[in-house]
DNA sequence: TCGAACATGTAAAAGGTTACATGATTAC
DNA sequence: GTAATCATGTAACCTTTTACATGTTCGA
């Protein structure tokens, strides 16, 4: 799966702009893809150049003209086909659980600044995620993933909130200094 | 949070090759980051470069020298300031999830083909984490990665279980063709 | 008046994967 | 005899991020 792929599907859902679908990412999307303008603005580039997506540009007011894409009879086929054969493969790092990993080289504020960033993130993750939950207007795949985001983003504070005592508690923070201890 | 710094985080756990190193992305890391053979062989020959780490060889029987890295204190100084600045940042893209969210654009067959698969790769996941919890030798912040993802894996699992046959249920294949409905 | 939202785009750099090259040993 | 495990490494490629460039409108 690639930011085409999806900017791709994201047209499948109706005409957007370049701007639209960043605005998908970081709202629908944002529990599973994250995209740049760096990446989504090329890739309808590669879209148009392919015939998989078409462009209306509407000029614009102050800003520069809207280009509106929408996807072609050749794109839907192209996306069913790429849908078809895309493994539902995952690259999830977590930059929070590997300095958990070595939360014993942490000084103790830090580790409780971490925890508490992440919980708060995850909070609004959640209470995102909440606030679109049952929404007729969604596929149904779509209403998956929420609920999908929904229960990981719920365990994941549960876990964290039954954890974050007794780890706090039990860390001491590392010397100052290591000398040559290691050499 | 990147492969060269979680070298570093696995070499202050003692001596490792390369090899070793790979596989300790494919067990303890692997449900928070991977890293492939060619990502690792280069950040550990940028570690040494940088003094951050030392290497010992010792002759191969029937395969290449092994080279053994160990970190040294200037590695565990650059190790724990790293990890004192690194944000918890995560990037997970989850091909399942965006697979999902286009359901209604798959046939019936692949997307059950797509959840048997997730459901069982999170359940091997699982249980290989439930295997190695509890060890009384792994530090305090490696348990709380275990149990995070047992969490998270048991949360996912469930969700997926909870709502496949109500997906599958009411799931209508796509037509074969589209014809030029869209243009 | 200051920042956020709207709107597009490029170029360089970072970071990593994939595929390749090599080859012995061990377990089934 | 065939596949997996052990063991290192490079080079080309791919994808994506970051930083930059530009400029208006609207709300606080």
């Amino acid at each position: 799966m690639n930011v085409k792929t999806l900017c791709l599907g994201a047209l499948s859902l109706g005409e957007h702009t370049g701007y639209d679908i960043k605005k998908l990412f970081e709202s629908t999307f944002s529990h599973f893809y994250n995209a740049s303008f760096g990446s989504i603005y090329p890739a309808l580039k590669d879209l148009e150049k392919a015939g998989l997506v078409r462009c209306r540009v509407e000029p614009g007011q102050g800003h520069p003209d809207r280009k509106l894409f929408s996807i072609t009879p050749k794109g839907h086929e192209a996306l069913v086909e790429e849908l078809r054969h895309e493994p539902p493969a995952e690259h999830c790092r977590s930059g929070f659980l590997a300095l958990m990993f070595f939360a014993h080289l942490l000084p103790t504020d830090r580790l409780r600044q971490v925890l508490d960033e992440v919980e708060a993130r995850y909070g609004e993750e959640l209470a995102y995620l909440e606030s679109i939950r049952h929404c007729p207007e969604n596929p149904a795949g779509a209403n998956f993933t929420i609920e999908h985001g929904i229960a990981v983003y719920r365990a994941a504070l549960a876990q964290i909130r039954d954890q974050r005592d007794a780890l706090l508690a039990h860390h001491r923070d590392i010397p100052e200094a290591f000398g040559e201890v290691l050499t």
